[in-house]
DNA sequence: ACATTATATGAGTATAATTATATATACTCA
DNA sequence: TGAGTATATATAATTATACTCATATAATGT
């Protein structure tokens, strides 16, 4: 089944999604830590996560108690406005900026998943 | 008030605007002209097109009985995306390279604004 | 086996988006 | 001025989306 376009576009039309596409891009993170950066509730990221995934955006592994989730290369390829979107408008959006930053802190103080 | 990403990607995330987006590539078209390509009723065409025009992706001007709508220039240079999406994208959708077929009968056969 | 943690999902609700029908407004031409 | 055409909008019905709370599932460590 291919990817569809609008289906794409409608996963990408929303704040928090953006966000989370946004700290995806340097690398998988498992849902615990989305949820910690983006401050919403542990069942509305996966719902996001899910929406990503079904539209082919991301895909996940599981790895013993977690689920890592992370930008599907496939799918950036396909459609290069993803990748122009994520490297020249989501860096312009200033929540973003403090979710990656945020992101750091959280990396280096330690993560739920070690 | 400056464009908002989201509110884009919104706009753009419908099949119908997609494809309204599509034809306005080659210039600008009355309204008539549209509703006639895509098949949909008058009021549904005005109201996806307010809704292009609002999140600031085209622009429109009344010309005697008309009101001619096409793409906005400056936002496209803001979002280089856009144009991305239009050129590669959309032209890989079935419907839309019909519309596109259509349109030239259209213009060619006599439109409803001349 | 049990408690704990990570993730997913069902059910309900609130809000937003899409569409259709009918009507209003604006312009043109006779 | 009146009829006809183009466009916009009010209203209502329908559907889709996002969110929350509660619960289910799955893996881990004791």
């Amino acid at each position: 089944m291919p990817v569809d376009l609008v289906d794409i576009l409608k996963a990408l039309a929303d704040e928090n999604r953006l966000r989370i596409l946004n700290i995806l891009r340097n690398g998988e993170l498992c849902v615990c830590d989305i949820e910690t950066v983006l401050g919403i509730k542990q069942s509305n990221t996966s719902r996001h996560l899910n929406r990503l995934k079904v539209s082919g955006i991301i895909t996940s592994q599981k790895k013993s108690k977690w689920v890592y989730y992370r930008l599907k290369d496939e799918t950036f390829k396909d459609f290069s406005f993803l990748s122009v979107i994520l490297n020249d408008e989501v860096e312009k959006i200033d929540i973003c900026k403090k979710d990656l930053e945020l992101l750091e802190k959280i990396k280096a103080s330690g993560r739920c998943c070690d």
